[in-house]
DNA sequence: TGAATGACTTCGG
DNA sequence: CCCGAAGCCATTC
């Protein structure tokens, strides 16, 4: 066990990297990346990454802006909490405005 | 080894 | 971005 791979290593920095009151997509980090197929490893890396607390695992979602990894999290409605504190609207688990909140590591951390 | 699962994505209608 | 089905990839049983 704990082989540390590297691939873990990247989504937990560009999870790291992602800005406040952002978010961004599996695809996306899995397309920085240079895994585009492995868009699911992505969030299976999130439930390594969601026992970090440095790692704000409920600013990715899925690519269109839906919440569907919230019944990961402890509470119930505890990631919409999160978004919403930080500024984000979110209607019934979908991001409001998503592409305006939505933050490409492709585009900005590359 | 093979089959099932899942914090996804893409394609066709 | 509405809906249903197929594809992908790593982990687990």
């Amino acid at each position: 066990m704990e082989k540390s791979d590297n691939f873990f290593e990247k989504v937990h920095e560009v999870a790291k990297n992602i800005p406040y009151g952002r978010v961004t997509s599996y695809g996306a980090i899995a397309k920085y990346l240079s895994a585009p197929r492995s868009a699911r490893m992505v969030g299976w890396a999130m439930n390594n990454t969601n026992q970090n607390p440095d790692i704000p695992a409920h600013r990715v979602v899925n690519r269109v802006g839906l919440l569907t990894g919230k019944h990961h999290f402890d509470g119930t409605n505890l990631m919409q909490q999160l978004l919403e504190s930080e500024g984000i609207l979110i209607k019934e688990l979908q991001i409001q405005d998503f592409k305006n909140v939505f933050w490409d590591p492709t585009l900005e951390l590359k």
